[in-house]
DNA sequence: AAATATATGATTGAAATCAATCATATAAGT
DNA sequence: ACTTATATGATTGATTTCAATCATATATTT
C-alpha cells in the first residue's frame, strides 16, 4: 500500500545514516532494522545507489565515505571554507610550546586540520574529539585525550569522567564550538558537553569560540557562558548581524 | 599445482592492500586483477577474513577499517587465528552487564573482534586501545576511554593520566597482553605500559593474560606481575612447553 | 631421490540473490 | 467524494554465488 513520500524520504534517509554508520549491511539486516520487506529495501537501495549515496553489492550495500566517525563527517563539508577562514584566527594565539584544547565539533575540528601545515614546534594539543585524535595521530604534535564515555554518533567523548580529567590540565587556549549566541551568552545542546565546555574553560588562560553567521542570533537547550566570563567570539558575521542580534562588541575578532 | 608459502603469502598481502586502496572488490575483479582463479579468490578471501583483515559479502570483500594506525595494523594479521582463538576463551567470563578493560596490544584487540557478533548486552567496554575503540565505536556496546598521552606508533593511550583515570573503574574482567612470562612473572616492554596494567589489575576482579605460545619463557624489560598476583594466563601452549619454561601450573586455561 | 603435503583450478549441486510482475491498499490530485 | 498514481509485499523463474570435492602439479620434507 501506498504510503506518504515523506515517510519514504524519512526512511530512505535513515537507511543512508545506518550505512555511513555501519559501512555495510547485509539486506537481511536492512530489512529486519527498518522493518521492510526485501522489495522495498532493495528499491530503496536502487534509488540510494542512483543519487549516489551509496553503493549495492550482491546481498547488501555499503558507504564508500567512510571516515570512521560518520554523522561527524556529513556536517563535516558543509561551510568547510568558513570555518577554516575562523579556525586560522587562532593560530597567532598559538605559540610555541603551549597547549591548546580543542572542543568536539566540526569547527573546532577545522583548527586541526590546519596544525600539521602550521607546525607549531612543542604544540601540545588536548582534546575529547575521536576524529582530531584520527587526523592528528602520527603527526609530530603531541597528542593528549580526555577520558570518558564515547557519544557514538558525535564521536566525542562526555561525563563526569571527562570533566575531571580535564581538571588535570593547564590550558593556553581553548577552542570551542557553540550552538548559537545571543545578546545573553552562548548556547550549546547538551548539558553534558556544556560542562565539559565549562571545565574547559575554567582551566584555559583563553577561551575562543568559533561560531559562523548563520548561528548569530540562535538560543539552544544549554547555556555554556555570558558575556561576562571572558569568553572570546570569533566570527565571520557582519557589524550589522551582530547588532541585530544586539551581541555586545566586547571581546570579538572578526574576519 | 602447489605453490611456494612465500608466493601465496604476498599475493594475500596484495589483496589486503589492494582492498585498503579500493573499499570494495567485486570477486571478479579480484580474480582478474590477480590473475588467480574464482577458487583460489575464494580461499584467499577466507584467509584474509580469518585474520580479521577484510571483510566479506556475497560477490566481493570490502576492509573494514582505514590504515590510520598503520604500525598496529602490521601486527593485526599475524597468528590472528590462534589469537582469536585465545581471545574466545574470554568470553564465557563477560557476563551481562559486566565491565571489561581492553588493554591495548593485539592479543586483547583479538577479543574487541569477537565483542560485536557476541551480543552480550549491557556489557561495558573500557580501554586505552583507539584500535578498539574504532572497532567498537558505533556497535552497541557502551565504550569508555582512559585519558592518557597517545603513543602515536602504538596508537594507545598511557601515562600518569590513564593511571589515574583507571583508579576511577571497577572493573570485572581485565584482558591484557604481555610480551612474555617466565617462572618470574609475566613482562612486557615498557614501564609505563605495565603501571597502567598494574592500575588495571588493582581495580579489576579477575584479571587475565593472553599469551601464544611463542611468547612463552620470554621475558622483557619490565615485570607486569609475579605468578602470586592472581593473575590468570591463557595459552595455547602445551603442557611440555610450559614445563620446559618452568611456568608453574597454577591458574590457567589452556586451549 | 623419493615420499609427502598442499596450493590450485575445475566441477557440481545447493542456496542465495536478483529483477520483473502482480494485486492491493492508501496517498495525492481533481 | 471520486479518480488516479504509486509504494508495498508476495511470488516466480533466471542468474549468481557458495562451499565441498576431486585430480593434479609442484613445494617441502625425509
Amino acid at each position: 500500500m501506498r504510503v506518504a513520500k515523506n515517510v519514504v524520504e524519512a526512511r530512505r534517509q535513515l537507511l543512508a545514516d545506518l550505512l555511513q554508520n555501519q559501512r555495510y549491511l547485509p539486506l537481511e539486516q536492512i530489512c529486519s532494522r527498518l522493518s521492510i520487506s526485501e522489495a522495498t529495501a532493495r528499491r530503496d537501495l536502487v534509488e540510494l545507489q542512483k543519487s549516489g549515496r551509496i553503493k549495492r553489492t550482491p546481498g547488501g550495500a555499503f558507504t564508500e565515505f567512510s571516515d570512521k566517525f560518520p554523522s561527524f563527517a556529513e556536517r563535516l563539508g558543509r561551510d568547510s571554507d568558513r570555518k577554516n577562514a575562523l579556525a586560522r584566527q587562532i593560530l597567532p594565539h598559538l605559540s610555541s610550546g603551549s597547549t591548546v584544547y580543542i572542543d568536539g565539533g566540526t569547527t573546532p575540528y577545522a583548527l586541526a586540520r590546519l596544525l600539521p601545515e602550521a607546525e607549531i614546534p612543542g604544540l601540545k594539543v588536548v582534546t575529547n574529539s575521536l576524529p582530531v585524535v584520527e587526523l592528528l595521530s602520527g603527526g609530530d604534535v603531541s597528542l593528549h585525550i580526555l577520558g570518558g564515555d564515547l557519544v557514538a554518533r558525535q564521536s566525542l567523548l562526555i561525563g563526569e569522567r571527562a570533566v575531571r580529567a580535564m581538571r588535570d590540565w593547564k590550558i593556553d587556549v581553548s577552542v570551542l564550538g557553540a550552538e548559537g549566541v545571543t545578546k545573553g551568552g552562548f548556547w550549546n545542546s547538551a548539558l553534558e558537553v556544556v560542562a565539559l565546555q565549562k571545565a574547559a574553560m575554567a582551566n584555559s588562560k583563553r577561551s575562543f569560540v568559533l561560531l559562523i553567521a548563520e548561528k548569530i542570533g540562535h538560543r539552544a537547550g544549554a547555556q555554556l557562558a555570558s558575556w561576562e566570563c571572558g569568553l572570546e567570539l570569533i566570527t565571520d558575521a557582519t557589524e550589522r548581524q551582530l547588532a541585530s542580534a544586539r551581541i555586545p562588541s566586547l571581546k570579538m575578532e572578526r574576519i
